[in-house]
DNA sequence: GCATGATCATGC
DNA sequence: GCATGATCATGC
């Protein structure tokens, strides 16, 4: 262990000017944790708080005073040091517990930038990330760091869709609709909320509009980061792809099969007879088609795309209601629209991978359809959740029905009639879930 | 034909 | 073992 004050000597450390020098400084904290290496002072050992740790291991191991200077935080080397946390997944491998959140985004500033110019890309064009394994009731100083340090460089790594992502941000921002941003909108670099959430929010001034816009940061979003996380892993070098229009690209993979029977597709992708019966089947047939194409869902889930089946009766109308995952009353009323899977779920884009029934009978697969909720059917889709939460403190049997909106409602969801959940009533009542109406996934597609 | 409740097959 | 995406079954 060493005592010293931030300013002292760097040398026999590290190179501030050298990225190579602070990788392998960095190295030499795998598999330790911060309070292992070096002193820190008592009050600040057993801070919990997360965000912290980036900036003590800053200070305490790179000797590096964080400063308020705009830019990365080495500062001649132009790399920025971010830490974050992992889980073990069941595999037996890690995953990012979170989004990475990365730089606040100021809406009046990114209408005035360029890409080139911006200051999201002059923060994190060049990034070292340190992982360390997230144990909540541990100190942050406690943490051990895990894997070798990752060198993210924007230019190598997905560049032309994190571009993209940028751009449709700032987009939005120009159109007077930064109240509107969503995760869903983009694929790898997301604008997240920042900030409390729920009522006594602070709204940002946007410049294209009167109205008030929730905090938001760029953001990586956790399965691009696991996909790092993942690579390191199996120690070989990312794969990239130049891929400027994600949404046309998984496209492509299913436009082979545009208006085959599924007992073609079925026979293509090798599926047997005997499935067709399943509840899956036609997510099967999708996931195949998506395969046969040289995709995957790894694909998918890096970009956070959600893919759902809809099934399209002869008249165009889908046969049935979109299911989300099951809630139980309890974590309910803990939680706020904003911190609710449902929440998390519309905020993301969704990949619809749509069949139909011709007149004649035959089930045909018509196209995909990439798709993102808009923002005042989140709205609604939150005045839903709100109501659902408000009543189910007063009765778990009385819930908004489908006639109660346009958009949502709430339905049983269960393994069978005997999988009950405990109401706030002290009772037991079927475990339920949110559903998009049927009727209104039809009017998505007319 | 739809609303509502109930359940299935799979993958993690 | 259980959550999940999806569909089935019933009654009005």
């Amino acid at each position: 262990m060493s005592v010293f004050r931030t300013g002292d000597s760097l040398e026999g450390l590290y190179d501030p000017h050298s990225v190579q020098s602070i990788l392998d400084f960095a190295k030499r904290l795998n598999g330790k944790s911060l309070a292992e290496v070096e002193f820190i002072p008592h009050e600040i050992a057993n801070v919990k708080n997360k965000g912290d740790l980036g900036s003590l291991v800053e200070t305490f191991y790179f000797r590096h005073t964080p400063g308020s200077f705009r830019g990365p935080d080495f500062r001649e080397a132009g790399l920025e040091l971010k830490t974050t946390g992992v889980i073990p997944t069941k595999g037996g491998l890690y995953k990012a517990k979170e989004r990475l959140v990365l730089t606040m985004i100021n809406y009046e500033e990114i209408a005035k930038e360029v890409w080139e110019t911006s200051t999201f890309l002059s923060k994190c064009s060049l990034m070292l990330v340190l992982f360390y394994l997230f144990e909540a009731e541990r100190p942050v100083v406690d943490r051990r760091f895990v894997l070798d340090p990752y060198l993210f460089q924007l230019e190598k790594h997905d560049l032309e869709i994190i571009k993209h992502d940028w751009e449709t941000i700032r987009a939005k921002v120009l159109e007077g609709k930064a109240h509107e941003l969503s995760e869903g909108d983009t694929y790898y670099l997301a604008a997240c909320r920042k900030g409390s959430g729920g009522m006594g929010e602070a709204l940002r001034k946007q410049p294209f509009s009167d109205i008030g816009a929730p905090a938001r940061a760029f953001s990586f979003k956790p399965k691009f980061v696991t996909s790092w996380i993942q690579n390191i892993d199996k120690s070989r070098p990312i794969s990239f792809e130049l891929i400027t229009d994600f949404g046309g690209f998984i496209a492509d993979k299913f436009a082979p099969f545009t208006g085959e029977t599924v007992g073609e597709i079925a026979e293509k992708i090798g599926a047997s007879p005997r499935q067709s019966a399943s509840k899956i089947f036609h997510r099967q047939l999708a996931v195949g088609m998506l395969r046969a194409g040289g995709g995957s869902i790894d694909e998918l889930n890096k970009a956070e795309i959600e893919m759902k089946t809809i099934r399209l009766k002869s008249s165009g109308a889908p046969r049935e209601s979109m299911s989300f995952p099951s809630f139980t009353f309890l974590e309910l009323e803990k939680q706020t629209w904003s911190d609710s899977s449902f929440y998390a779920k519309l905020e993301k884009k969704f990949l619809f991978v749509v069949f139909r029934q011709d007149s004649d009978g035959v089930e045909r697969f018509i196209g995909v359809k990439i798709w993102n909720m808009p923002y005042g059917d989140r709205l609604e889709a939150q005045r839903v959740w709100e109501d659902t939460k408000r009543r189910a403190s007063i009765d778990a049997r009385d819930l908004p029905k489908i006639s109660e909106s346009q958009v949502a409602h709430v339905r049983p969801k269960g393994r069978n009639g005997d999988d009950k959940i405990l109401t706030l009533q002290g009772t037991l009542h079927l475990r339920q879930a949110f559903w998009l109406n049927a009727s209104y996934i039809a009017s998505i597609f007319r």
